[in-house]
RNA sequence: GGCAGCGUAGCUCAGUUGGUGAGAGCGCCGGAUUCAUAACCCGGAGGUCGGCAGUUCAAAUCUGCCCGCUGCUACCA
């Protein structure tokens, strides 16, 4: 059995800077691909930009210049975020790019050769100065220089009733195929407050979706239609199709696309009914991630907290904010961050935990066995110690492929405080006075111990613990998830031992 | 308004199909220790399990009502 993983973030809208809800859904992404990859998968794992649309089209224009000279400009922050984080993505796709514009014709021609896309109008009320349509509820009414009552836009501009051509999918033909397979497939649509919300929207009943505009040109030209372009939203969800290689691409399926929870709706209603029209295989999973709010507060550039990702993992460093993300936001839930949380959380953890862990047994190695990894031997404990370990590496497990990654790093916590506990109980540092074998013996219990879980702790601090596997003598080569039993060669020299994860003080 | 969910120790939350005296982490207090990044280890305090009323031999766990909070309720993404 060929052992694939295929996942995808959602891509970004760059009509503004990169914020801490894409660092988040990035390195929650990431941390997957790297499980994956560590436990023997040949993983693909696409990230990018959605670069077309209205807004952007709006955008480049106020800025004055051509909407591809705006977006190379604005997806580029984006880009470099995904390179400071250690964002491990195969391909960064741009909906702007040449084999993306192709493979969306090819998916329209598709659901066109099925029957499902058809020629109508689509009516509503629209402001010109906008060039957007509005949503009778959205309109804010107001009266006119003449005092006569009328609507406007929420921006305050005049809107009309107008009609336009367009595009329709026949989304409505789609309901009974989608609630099967919600039925059939429930670990589609995850966690499963979502799954509930898109269920209950899908058996209220379906109407066919608008699928190309005319009021702009700014994206993918609907074949052999002039004047048209596609709706944003066929163009962004196919491009996860392109990343797998086109619309018969090598990796799809997709394992999982990992989404925020708003965009739940485009991508387990609109996606799935896209794919099944085009006659192609539907992902696995997709699962809506909460958001991360500062302070438990959605920012907002009024309220003076907007954060700046980068910013703060320059402060804090990547791998701190990645732990901060991962092990306190429950996934799939919304979080809450600050500078005082993350400081708490990682010094609790990296730096008490399995940084004090590592370093008290590597200190002890280096003073008194000259730095060389001592050799396995009985001491007590052990055998309940190897227990818990393997009971909890099972939980770790099981909570990663359940995509629990908060748990799994629960688990790591409980690993690290066994073997805190069996080190303080048998007191090597007591034992070296009295029998230096002993003593041996529980500093390799010890280390080994750390082995396993820096090797866990890999896809989520992947920078440090390379850095904390080198002190602890493990092998570049040695440090797959199928390593797990391949203990450090005796008397392999260690390095001197040095802090990887130092404590944070603040008046430091 | 409709549908769904939530409200458990200061904080964040676990609590299977109702049943030994209600739990974890962080924070706090005390003890022990000195290998280690004043870290680690052990122990403790503490909460009317949102409110009221029911069902039951027995409810945080079921039912009803009330209070508070959240999500979804289609074409900006």
């Amino acid at each position: 059995m060929s052992k694939r993983f295929y996942l995808t973030t959602a891509i970004a809208y760059p009509n503004g800077k990169p914020h801490m809800g894409h660092a988040y859904e990035a390195i929650a992404s990431d941390a997957i691909a790297r499980f994956k990859r560590l436990d023997g998968f040949d993983v693909r794992f696409l990230t990018g930009t959605d670069e077309h649309g209205l807004k952007i089209a709006q955008a480049a224009r106020d800025a004055g210049i051509d909407p591809r000279a705006y977006v190379d400009g604005t997806s580029q922050p984006f880009i470099d975020l995904d390179r400071q984080l250690g964002i491990s993505f195969d391909r960064f796709i741009r909906t702007t790019d040449d084999d993306h514009k192709a493979l969306c014709q090819q998916l329209w021609q598709r659901m066109a050769a099925n029957g499902d896309l058809y020629l109508g109008r689509y009516e509503g009320w629209y402001s010109v100065r906008d060039e957007a349509y509005y949503e009778e509820a959205e309109l804010v009414a107001a009266v006119d220089a003449a005092g006569n009552p009328v609507k406007l836009s929420p921006q305050g501009t005049p809107v009309e009733w107008t009609v336009e051509e367009s595009w329709f999918f026949r989304l409505s033909a789609y309901a009974d195929r989608l609630l099967a397979l919600y039925a059939e497939h429930p670990e589609f649509i995850q966690p499963t407050s979502r799954f509930n919300e898109m269920r209950a929207f899908v058996a209220g009943g379906l109407s066919d979706l608008s699928m190309s505009r005319t009021s702009f040109d700014w994206g993918v030209p609907v074949p052999g239609s002039p004047g048209h372009v596609m709706y944003v939203w066929v163009d962004a969800l196919a491009n996860y199709l392109t990343g797998a290689g086109g619309l018969d691409g090598e990796w799809w399926p997709a394992d999982l696309h990992i989404i925020g929870k708003d965009v739940t709706r485009f991508h387990t209603i609109y996606w799935p009914a896209f794919l099944m029209s085009a006659g192609i295989a539907l992902p696995k999973t997709v699962f809506g991630h909460g958001f991360v709010l500062n302070r438990g507060v959605k920012m907002s550039k009024s309220d003076g907290n907007v954060v700046d990702p980068a910013a703060m993992a320059a402060r804090f460093g990547v791998d701190r904010l990645r732990w901060f993300l991962l092990r306190e936001v429950a996934f799939g839930e919304d979080g809450s961050y600050s500078d005082e949380a993350i400081i708490e959380r990682t010094n609790a953890d990296l730096a008490n935990g399995i940084g004090n862990l590592a370093q008290r047994a590597l200190s002890m190695v280096a003073k008194n066995l000259g730095g060389a990894m001592p050799a396995p031997g009985p001491s007590h404990g052990a055998a309940a110690l190897a227990e818990s370990l393997t009971a909890l590496t099972e939980a770790y497990f099981a909570a990663m492929n359940a995509l629990q990654l908060h748990r799994a790093l629960e688990a790591v916590m409980l690993m690290v405080n066994a073997a805190n506990g069996y080190f303080a109980e048998n007191a090597p540092w007591s034992l070296a006075k009295t029998d230096t074998q002993a003593m041996a013996n529980v500093l390799h219990a010890t280390l080994d111990a750390t082995r396993r879980i820096v090797l866990l702790v890999q896809p989520f601090v992947p920078d440090s613990a390379g850095r904390l596997l080198d002190q602890l003598g493990v092998a570049a080569d040695a440090r797959q998830f199928s390593d797990f039993d391949a203990v450090v060669a005796t008397g392999t020299q260690l390095p001197a031992p040095a802090g990887v994860f130092p404590r944070w003080s603040e008046a430091a």
